[in-house]
DNA sequence: CAGCAAATAT
DNA sequence: AATATTTGCT
């Protein structure tokens, strides 16, 4: 631990010729990017990390008036199909007031030293590295131009591992059940989400993997989520089930007829964060709470940080240094891999 | 394009 | 090992 983050080394190729497994390091996240000490000062010094943290309150991201309207072409194209009775008006959702926030985030901007918590002391060190999400999708990853100038490699660029969080699959499954088994198709799913970076391959894989989870379910008991799918486990179901969970034993999902509120976030929904799709190799898994839906905002057994304390903003997109433990909802612990995960936040801020 | 199953990648 | 993504097919 006494090495800070040495990446310097990036693989042109994604010929995945890694096939060991080891440890790959990609830094090309990194690379072209400007240096830390010309970012974090943008997002520091509008206020101090301190009172950031104590009133959840996070710096925005900057968005040049080009990637802002981008992004809002896209939303408005989404939106003008069908969304019509949905609000989609958001503000930042600064306040998590829920008080959830028990977590003393601390915005270390800098400071790494080493004082990466295991057990939940309570001290999140972490560097803060910004970049604009709505570029990372295309232009970010471009950066070997140099070998491929064309634009072809803006979209055809593969996209970083996609981590459903808690959070992103909730807003899945919401979606999904306000949608009704119907309607439920990956476009329309991906487009009532609306979260950007989002692939129509990114749902329709998620709804498959999904239906095969509710399919389960069904099939073995009224209840009973057990921890067999991480990641299912405690979403409330959709009211489309015949008996879902009918209250008995277990600790009932509580599948209250959720009407889903809605495309994205809620502050006091989903324990306190906004989706925040999360690429990268170090997700964290799904709480498996197992007879307990994160629902109301209580998924805090051991002491969860936001997104490991990570979500320092709400600006989207958050850069995980190299090895952090880091601990989920459950107290699953990961961080074995040294990557750049990437976050990309849901389009609903504007 | 949606849905699946299997393979593959990380 | 667990997940997400990709592939091939319908």
């Amino acid at each position: 631990m006494g090495e800070e983050v040495k990446m310097s080394e990036y693989e042109i190729n994604d010929g995945e010729d890694n096939i060991n497994g080891d440890d790959e390091r990609v830094a090309v996240w990194e690379i072209g990017l400007p240096t830390p000490d010309d970012l974090t000062p943008l997002s520091q010094a509008l206020i101090p990390p301190e009172l950031a943290s104590a009133f959840s309150i996070f710096p925005e991201p900057h968005r040049t008036p080009l990637d802002v309207n981008r992004a809002s072409q896209t939303t408005l194209s989404n939106l003008r199909g069908q969304l019509n009775a949905l609000s989609s008006i958001n503000f930042k959702s600064f306040n998590e007031t829920t008080g959830q926030t028990h977590d003393p985030i601390e915005v270390d901007l800098d400071n790494k030293t080493g004082a990466v918590d295991r057990d939940g002391s309570g001290s999140e060190a972490r560097k803060l590295r910004r970049i604009d999400s709505e570029e990372e999708d295309s232009a970010l990853r471009t950066e070997n131009s140099a070998e491929d100038p064309s634009s072809a490699a803006a979209r055809s660029l593969k996209r970083p591992r996609l981590v459903w969080t808690p959070q992103l699959h909730k807003r899945f499954v919401d979606v999904v059940g306000h949608l009704g088994i119907k309607n439920a198709v990956p476009k329309t799913i991906m487009q009532l989400m609306n979260v950007e970076g989002l692939t129509r391959e990114n749902v329709a894989s998620h709804l498959q993997k999904y239906r095969l989870y509710l399919k389960r379910m069904q099939g073995l008991s009224s209840e009973g989520p057990s921890a067999s799918d991480q990641l299912f486990a405690s979403t409330p179901l959709p009211q489309s089930f015949p008996e879902s969970s009918g209250g008995g034993g277990g600790g009932g999902n509580g599948n209250f007829g959720i009407p889903i509120p809605m495309p994205y976030h809620h502050p006091a929904t989903a324990g306190g964060m906004m989706p925040m799709p999360v690429y990268g190799h170090m997700g964290m898994q799904m709480g498996n709470n197992n007879g307990h839906n994160n629902n109301s905002s209580d998924n805090h057994q051991h002491h969860q940080v936001s997104i490991n304390g990570h979500q320092n903003g709400y600006n989207g997109n958050v850069v995980h240094d190299h090895m952090f433990q880091q601990r989920d909802w459950n107290g699953n612990h990961y961080g074995s891999y040294t990557h750049h995960p990437h976050q990309v936040a849901p389009n609903d801020n504007m």
